[in-house]
DNA sequence: TAACAAATGCACTTCCATTGCACTTACTAT
DNA sequence: ATAGTAAGTGCAATGGAAGTGCATTTGTTA
């Protein structure tokens, strides 16, 4: 287990206190989160600096970026020891129809899919539609 | 084999010179197009009868909509005796990381995936992205 | 051909994403 | 410790795509 200070120096990059606060927001969420559910959260910083935190988390696979078809991207932090950095997005993500919300489904992963002769497939992005465990009790 | 004239009768809208243009336009493509690839091709006709023919076009299941990620939603004409009213979006995208192109493989229908208990699939985006058949050779 | 409904064009708005530049903070080498 | 440098932050502004209100034009139907 390493505390987030660690985690930011193996990353390389400078440990500062908008990093952490943001980053310890992001543990707390289990769903994926909105540029501007960041800029709600921490109204006295601005948005730019969350926008460029975000997007250095990004870079460096503190977080990855879900686009669920809200149109708004959105973010959630990466599993300790994932591999985003080597084969993008494993696993799929659920968008709430009713609730609005998406979460990752980090456990399930995405189907090898088969694409035709003389395409190379890279990397897959994989989102389901409906209705979450939340709303449909 | 129906003229678009008895395809848009059928839809039950106008058959208008705009709408005959842009689904020819639609036709004669072989990948998913954006609103400004429409508009760059109809110089002279106003952006937003381009935005509303295709939002016509797209509410009476001619076309449907591809988000592949890029953040710029695309446009493809549907198959002639396609389902997209019934069951949305039953085939997967394609979208080339080399050329940026998007395009319908209409006949690699997409699996059934499996979500948690408690998760209702209403339905699935999926897109592969990675290299297409002309830039790969 | 008159009357009505739908389609089009123009102007304007909103929202998210992104950038340039000045200022501040953190790290490093003396 | 201190100065110098690189990285991070804040403010202001921009750009692009999407969407809307309203006046005008076009198509349909009685
Ligand atoms: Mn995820
Ligand atoms: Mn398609
Ligand atoms: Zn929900
Ligand atoms: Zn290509």
């Amino acid at each position: 287990m390493q505390t987030i200070e660690q985690l930011l120096e193996l990353k390389n990059i400078r440990v500062t206190a908008m990093r952490l606060l943001i980053y310890k927001f992001l543990v707390n969420k289990q769903v994926a989160v909105t540029l501007s559910d960041i800029e709600n959260a921490f109204e006295k910083a601005d948005r730019t600096t969350l926008y460029r935190t975000i997007k250095t988390f990004e870079e460096k696979d503190i977080v990855h970026q879900i686009d669920d078809g809200t149109g708004i991207t959105k973010y959630a932090l990466c599993e300790q020891g994932c591999s985003c950095d080597i084969n993008k997005d494993l696993h799929l993500h659920f968008h709430c129809n009713n609730c609005n919300e998406t979460i990752c489904l980090t456990d399930h992963k995405i189907p090898k899919i088969k694409v035709p002769d003389g395409f190379v497939s890279e990397n897959v992005n994989l989102v389901v539609k409906g209705i979450c465990d939340k709303c449909s009790r």
